[in-house]
DNA sequence: AACGATCTCAACCGCCCAACG
DNA sequence: CCGTTGGGCGGTTGAGATCGT
C-alpha cells in the first residue's frame, strides 16, 4: 500500500474539530486508529499531541500564576525534567507547556535561586512563604479574553458543548487546593508518587461533541463501543465540514 | 516607522516501555 | 519468550509575536 505522507505543521480549526469529534467518539487512547478513521492525514502521535496539549477540555491557558511557578520550581528541583510528572501536579497544565515555561522563565529563576544565598532551599523569590500562597483562586482565573475555538480549552463555544468545561474544571480543581498538592508532594517525595490530580482525568474529558453520546472514556474501556472491530459507522466527514465553516460545527447525520 | 534581537509556544523527532499476539 | 506495535515522554526546532533601539 502506498501510504500518503502524513500532514505536518500547524493544525487548522477544521482539523481540530475533526479530531475533537473523533476523540469524542473513540476515546483518547487509540490514536493511530483515530488518525486513520478521522480522515485527518496526520500521524497518531500528532493527533495525540494536539489533543493533549491543546484540545483537551481540561486545559488552562494563560500565564502561570505565582503559585504554579512556585510549584514548578519546587517540583523541578525535586524531580528534574520529568515534565509529565510535574504536569500531573498542576491541574490543567500540560507537560509541554510546563517544559516551555521552564525553558523561558524558570531556568533563569532557578539559576538566580541557586546563586542567591538563600538560607532555606525551599524558599526563594517566587516560592516565598505559604502566607504568600493564598488560594487556588488565582489559578482559576487565568482565562484570556480570546474567544476562539482554541482558547476555550476545547470546542466549547462553537459547538454544542459546554462552556462549562472550564467552570467544571474549576470546581474540581477547587476541590483540590495547592495546599493539598504540596502535602501530597511532601508525602510522596520521590518514590511512590501518586498522581493526586490528573489533569487528563476522565472527569475533565466529558465535553460534549456533536454525535457524542457519552463521555469519551466509556469507549476507551471498550464497553459500549466494540472498537476492536473496526467501526463501520463512519459518517462522511464532509457532511459536517461545510457546516463547520459556518461555525455550526454540527454533524448532520 | 523600520529593523534586528529576543521571547514564546506549537509541533515534530527519536527513544523507551508496556501491551499484545 | 520474542517480535511487533502503539503510546508516552523528554528534547529540540522553527515560525510568529513582541520588544528595544
Amino acid at each position: 500500500m502506498v501510504q500518503e505522507e502524513a500532514r505536518k505543521g500547524p493544525w487548522t480549526e477544521q482539523e481540530d474539530f475533526q479530531l475533537v469529534c473523533f476523540v469524542g467518539l473513540f476515546g483518547d487512547r487509540r490514536w493511530d486508529f483515530i488518525a486513520k478513521v478521522s480522515g485527518l492525514n496526520r500521524t497518531g502521535k500528532s493527533c495525540r499531541l494536539r489533543w493533549v496539549n491543546y484540545l483537551h477540555p481540561g486545559l488552562k491557558r494563560g500565564k502561570m500564576t505565582p503559585q504554579e511557578e512556585r510549584l514548578v520550581l519546587d517540583l523541578h528541583s525535586k524531580w528534574g525534567n520529568r515534565w509529565s510528572r510535574i504536569a500531573r501536579k498542576l491541574p490543567g497544565r500540560t507537560d509541554n507547556e510546563i517544559k516551555n515555561y521552564w525553558r523561558t522563565h524558570m531556568r533563569k529563576k532557578a539559576q538566580e535561586r541557586k546563586r542567591a544565598p538563600s538560607p532555606s532551599s525551599s524558599s526563594s523569590n517566587i516560592s516565598s512563604s505559604p502566607s504568600n500562597n493564598p488560594t487556588v483562586d488565582s489559578l482559576m482565573t487565568q482565562e484570556t479574553g480570546k474567544e476562539s475555538f482554541y482558547d476555550t480549552g476545547g470546542p466549547g463555544d462553537k459547538s454544542t458543548s459546554t462552556g462549562k468545561n472550564i467552570e467544571e474544571q474549576g470546581k474540581s480543581e477547587n476541590a483540590y487546593s495547592f495546599d493539598d498538592i504540596w502535602k501530597e508532594i511532601a508525602l510522596s517525595d520521590g518514590d511512590g508518587i501518586i498522581p493526586v490530580y490528573n489533569g487528563y482525568s476522565e472527569e475533565s474529558c466529558n465535553f460534549s461533541c456533536p454525535l457524542m453520546a457519552s463521555p469519551t472514556r466509556e469507549y476507551g474501556s471498550d464497553s459500549l463501543w466494540q472498537i476492536n472491530e473496526e467501526p463501520k459507522i463512519f459518517f462522511p466527514i464532509d457532511q459536517f465540514i461545510p457546516d463547520y465553516e459556518h461555525e455550526g460545527a454540527y454533524i448532520t447525520g
